[in-house]
DNA sequence: CGGGCGCGTGAATCACCATTCACTCGTTGC
DNA sequence: GCAACGAGTGAATGGTGATTCACGCGCCCG
């Protein structure tokens, strides 16, 4: 590798930082945050201890960019699943299943990115991902309380609540891990099913929003 | 202190031991578990570090004891809320509204023995307390369920996903601290209405019940 | 009262990891 | 070709916190 940055270089950089990165993720999906340690990311990226410390200033910087990095995704597809329905309580209904389904299919990832414990610093990041996933729905509900879809409530409370419910209900450790695709349909439906009427949705409506969800891939 | 164990000492080795775990609790409640460490609780019970070890094998045990302790208060409390009531509905209601009001109450420690990360066999405990309060809200909810009076659902669904409504809406981190009595009231009922609509009882009907209930000390 | 059992002690030890740094070596610019 | 730059290395370091253990002392037994 060169003095003055090349093109090939940079990209050859690049590459090594995602691949930090993905070997920080494969670990978390295999043995949680617990197994995420600097010598065994460097260990299955290939490369020595001390290299990851070129890429990430301290292994707190490097979960940190883990983090963030799956809370955008999965925040952007609660976001697309919402804007693509009809009207606010269908959003609403896309929103959460559109999250249940995907973590559910990424279980042990997302329950080590907002569950599992790392230090203080990332306490806060993971906080933040709760959060901004909280806000999110606070937002979808905020809406479809205004247009009189649901029983009065305060969102505040509401929002975290439905985050807790599904988090706990599908990717917690005491959820039951459908052995099949068909099973994990009819979990995540049961799961939206029960978010809506937390909301005030009468099991009956909440039925007819469940059904219509098309679930991502 | 003796060589033969005397009544007295067993007595005074009993104190101690209650002092011990005391310490440790009072420690959870004001800096969470990572606050609780062996000094830390040795020096707050007034002895030496390694006196810790004449009562607790390893810290990991002594730990257990305070989870367990802590999880089997909140379970008889729920247990007593529920059999006070007339019917299987409210029973599941008093026991949610128990939960929650004592939950609420007790924000840190709950959280602390819930959801903190200490170790992989501490984990381990954690899992059963949350799942001995699952296991108690879904009899009740099985029973509410054999009466009619909630909608068809999957109760090892559902009664994860409420634990985790109540924890997250109310003792997380994202929680709002109510500041007054009248402010926890209100969030508890608030808490307490979500998770009886979430399993399917109408909003009109709910709001009944969660009136009906006798919110603990 | 005197002998001795263990409790209580706390400094030392151990284990586990993140982080560092002096050095090697591949790559680049001339 | 070759001088220089910095990426990559991995053994050594350092900090944190649980656990141990050899010793001193208070209390029970005869």
């Amino acid at each position: 590798m060169p003095y003055r940055r090349t093109e090939n270089v940079v990209r050859r950089l690049a590459l090594r930082e995602d691949t930090i990165l993905g070997a920080a993720e494969a670990l978390a999906i295999e043995g949680g945050m617990a197994a995420v340690q600097v010598a065994s990311v460097a260990e299955r990226a290939g490369i020595a201890a001390g290299t990851v410390y070129r890429y990430f200033p301290s292994k707190t910087d490097l979960i940190a960019e883990l983090i963030s990095g799956v809370a955008e995704r999965e925040l952007e597809a609660v976001r697309l699943a919402a804007e693509a329905a009809p009207g606010p309580l269908s959003a609403l209904a896309a929103g959460l299943a559109s999250f249940a389904a995907r973590a559910l299919q990424r279980r042990r990832l997302i329950w080590a990115v907002t569950a599992e414990p790392v230090d203080a610093d990332v306490d806060t990041l993971r906080l933040d991902f709760r959060q901004s996933l909280a806000a999110e729905f606070e937002r979808r509900i905020r809406a479809a309380l205004a247009g009189r879809h649901l029983p009065d409530q305060d969102a505040r409370v509401s929002a975290p609540a439905i985050v807790g419910a599904l988090l706990e209900g599908l990717v917690g450790p005491m959820a039951p891990s459908p052995d099949n695709d068909a099973a994990a349909r009819v979990a995540v439906q049961a799961a939206t099913l029960l978010s809506l009427r937390a909301l005030g949705v009468v099991d009956a409506r909440a039925r007819g929003l469940v059904a219509q969800c098309v679930l991502p891939v």
